[in-house]
DNA sequence: CAAAACCGACCGACTGGACGGTATGGTAGC
DNA sequence: GCTACCATACCGTCCAGTCGGTCGGTTTTG
């Protein structure tokens, strides 16, 4: 039959913010948008928080993969790893809203959900800190793009905004010569 | 006697958010804070949605306020306009975290309660756009405040974080000299 | 002037629905 | 027949909003 799974639960929960609002996230809500009983999902997600919090961690795994994959491509000058974060982040604005979304949900829920997030945020900033010879500067770049991601997490700018894709160039050139 | 007031509720429902989360900004929560019963709450607002966009409302004008405050002891040279941004946004980081809280708490709630914030946004990118011979880099810099402060919301970045000040100084430093 | 009528602020019990979670039973594959 | 997967029914709680009513003060009126 259908066969459901776990990472369609989490998009059909993505699905339910996006269109309904962080408040709506409801697990009857996410049942229905993935065709399945409430004793079904909460047959996959014995808890809310744990739904949740599979739900930050996709989102965080999907950031890293990005970047790694942004790494792979380009090689290891000094200022990659910066771009890479960089562009990860403009990655996850366009591709979808599923971290943002996740993000405040989360967040609304429950702010102890955040401490995986806030360690992961610690080890990136220190590894970008010491691939660069001024640190504040990168770390200024990255939260830039942290802006703007928020930005768009929260409907204050348009994804077809003209802006949008030379402030994103903009800030990998400054990254790019950075050192 | 004890005299009421939309402001102390509005700074009731603040504090509430703060200790309790967003999830649990619950109208029985505000009355209880500011020492009311709900019906007496329900008086000055006859919803809950009134009181999350009046919550809205006051903290974005307490950012005009802090904005104009910068704008009136510095003159108006170039960059002026965006470092008063820059320090506003610097300001709600460490005086409180009221418009913060609200944001999230009324983004959880409905989205479409932000629409006034992003009316806001538009007109301050414009005048900060307008104001300076590189429109791009201004904006940078105000998205990387915005990231900082994002980032102190969601819990992500320490008050005491030596860099912080560091950042800060830079930060305005760079929108000094942007002509 | 004093009583009557009125008014805004506030109270607190109540309701109806939403929501997280449980309990139980059914079914398909191994 | 055991396990994984899923449905139905149900329970307890929480919460926004309602409603009738109290109380102190102000305005109207006889």
């Amino acid at each position: 039959m259908s066969k459901v799974g776990k990472d369609e639960i989490i998009r059909a929960a993505e699905e339910v913010v996006r269109e309904k609002g962080a408040r709506k996230l409801t697990l009857d809500a996410v049942a229905a948008q993935c065709g399945l009983s409430k004793g079904g999902l909460l047959h996959h997600f014995r808890t809310k928080q744990a739904l949740l919090q599979a739900m930050l961690e996709s989102a965080v795994a999907r950031e890293g993969g990005c970047a790694a994959d942004y790494l792979a491509r380009a090689g290891d000058g000094p200022g990659t790893a910066l771009a890479a974060r960089i562009h990860s982040m403009f990655s996850l604005m366009q591709d979808d809203e599923s971290l943002p979304r996740s993000l405040i949900a989360a967040v609304a829920e429950d702010p102890a959900l955040l401490e995986p997030i806030r360690e992961k945020e610690e080890r990136v900033r220190r590894e970008i800190c010491a691939s660069v010879k001024d640190p504040e500067l990168a770390q200024l770049l990255l939260f830039a793009s942290r802006g703007m991601f928020f930005a768009r997490v929260f409907g204050l700018m348009e994804p077809g905004d003209p802006q949008f894709e030379r402030l994103r160039e903009r800030l990998l050139a400054m990254a790019a010569d950075i050192d």
